[in-house]
DNA sequence: AAGCCGCGCAACCGCACTCTG
DNA sequence: CCAGAGTGCGGTTGCGCGGCT
C-alpha cells in the first residue's frame, strides 16, 4: 500500500552536504534544470535522493537566496504575516525575497517567538498573553528588585557602595522595563496596572529613589483621569540625558524600541488584520492596499470584503470602486 | 583543559496535496 | 473516478559551535 519513502533506499546518502555535492547538484541544475526530482540524483551522479536535492537547493543553493540576518523590516512583516496566516511558512516566503520558507521557521521559533513572549505576546494568537497575571508578576517583579536592594548591606569601600548603586539602579529598570512590557502588551492595560501601582507603597517608594523615572513614571500614574495611559510620556527620554548612567539609557531605548515597534509595525490587538477603510486609504499606497487584500485572501481562501472595514455595509462596492 | 549546556540552523521525516494515466 | 507517482509543506531532530563553569 502507498509509495516506499525515497528516503528508505538503502546505500542513499544522509547528512550535510559536502562542497562536492553542492557543486554537482549545481553544475546539473544549471546545465539541465532540476526536471523531476527523483531522477534527478541518478542524473547527476548523487548518491542522495531526491527529495534531499530538492531540499538543499531550495533552502541552500538556489541562487537568488538572500542570506545573512533578518532585519528589523523583515521580523516586522513576518510577525505580521503570521498573525494573517498562522505556520504558512511557503506562504509567508512568498513576502520576503529570497527567503526561505525554512529560514523563516527557523527564525521565528529561534527568535521571534521569544521576542513576543517577552513582551507579553501570545505568539499563537498575538493577543496579549492571559498567563500573566498581573499583580502577582508585579509582586514578583518588586520581590526580585527589593531583594536584590535589600542585599546591599553597608561596606566601607566606596567602590563597593558604588556597585551596589548601580544594582540597585539596574534592580530598578528591570522592574520597569517589565513593567513597561506588560503595560504594553495589555489589551485594556492600565486601570489594573496603575492601580498595582499607585496602591503599591514599596513600588513608589522603590521609584521615588530615582528622581528622573519619579518625574513621568509616578506623576504619570497618579494623575491619570483615563483609562489610557500614554505611553509615551511614560517613557520619554529625560531632556538631560546623565552619561554616568548609561544603563538607564540603554533601558530607555529599549521601552522606546517596543513602542516603536508596535508603533511602526501598526500592531492591532483586534483579531489578525487591522482594518483598513477608503476613508483612510491615504495612509498607504493602492499596491499596499492590494497586497493587504490579496493576503486576507490567500488565508481565508476568499475575499472578505468585512475584514476589511468591519461593520461598513457599502465596503465591498467602495473597495470595487477603488481598485477596479 | 575538559565537560556541560543552550542555541541556531541544516536536514530529515511523514503527511497531504496535486498531477497524470 | 481511481490509484499511484511526484512534489511540497510543516514539524521535528540532531549536529556543530560558542559560552560558561
Amino acid at each position: 500500500m502507498g509509495r516506499p519513502p525515497c528516503c528508505d533506499e538503502t546505500g542513499v546518502k544522509k547528512g550535510p552536504w559536502t562542497p562536492e555535492e553542492d557543486r554537482m547538484l549545481i553544475d546539473y541544475i544549471q546545465k539541465h534544470g532540476h526536471g523531476s526530482w527523483r531522477k534527478l540524483p541518478e542524473l547527476a551522479g548523487l548518491n542522495r535522493c531526491g527529495k534531499s536535492c530538492r531540499l538543499r537547493w531550495m533552502n541552500y543553493l538556489r541562487p537568488d537566496i538572500k542570506r545573512g540576518r533578518f532585519d528589523d523590516e523583515e521580523e516586522r512583516l513576518i510577525i505580521h504575516l503570521h498573525s494573517v496566516l498562522g505556520n504558512k511558512w511557503s506562504a509567508m516566503a512568498t513576502h520576503l525575497p529570497g527567503r526561505t520558507d525554512n529560514e523563516i521557521k527557523n527564525h521565528w521559533n529561534t527568535h521571534l517567538k521569544k521576542k513576543l513572549l517577552q513582551m507579553g505576546i501570545d505568539p499563537v494568537t498575538h493577543q496579549p498573553r492571559t498567563d500573566l497575571n498581573l499583580n502577582a508578576y508585579l509582586s514578583n517583579l518588586l520581590l526580585a528588585a527589593t531583594n536584590s536592594i535589600g542585599s546591599l548591606t553597608c561596606s566601607s569601600d566606596i567602590n563597593a557602595l558604588r556597585l551596589q548603586a548601580d544594582a540597585a539602579n539596574q534592580a530598578k529598570l528591570q522592574v520597569l522595563q517589565s513593567l513597561a512590557q506588560v503595560i504594553i502588551a495589555s489589551s485594556s492595560p492600565t486601570r489594573d496596572a496603575l492601580d498595582a501601582l499607585v496602591q503599591n507603597h514599596q513600588l513608589s517608594e522603590l521609584f521615588k529613589m530615582n528622581n528622573q523615572f519619579d518625574q513621568g513614571l509616578v506623576h504619570g500614574s497618579t494623575g491619570v483621569s483615563q483609562d489610557t495611559l500614554s505611553m509615551p510620556s511614560m517613557l520619554s527620554k529625560p531632556n538631560n540625558s546623565n552619561s554616568e548612567k548609561p544603563s538607564m539609557e540603554n533601558t530607555i531605548n529599549a521601552c522606546n524600541q517596543v513602542v516603536d515597534f508596535y508603533a511602526n509595525f501598526n500592531y492591532s490587538h483586534t483579531p489578525s488584520l487591522v482594518p483598513v477603510s477608503p476613508e483612510n486609504q491615504n495612509n498607504g499606497s493602492i499596491d499596499q492596499l492590494q497586497d493587504h487584500i490579496n493576503l486576507t485572501e490567500e488565508c481565508s481562501g476568499s475575499r472578505d470584503w468585512d475584514m476589511l472595514n468591519p461593520g461598513n455595509l457599502d465596503t465591498e462596492l467602495c473597495w470595487k470602486d477603488i481598485l477596479e
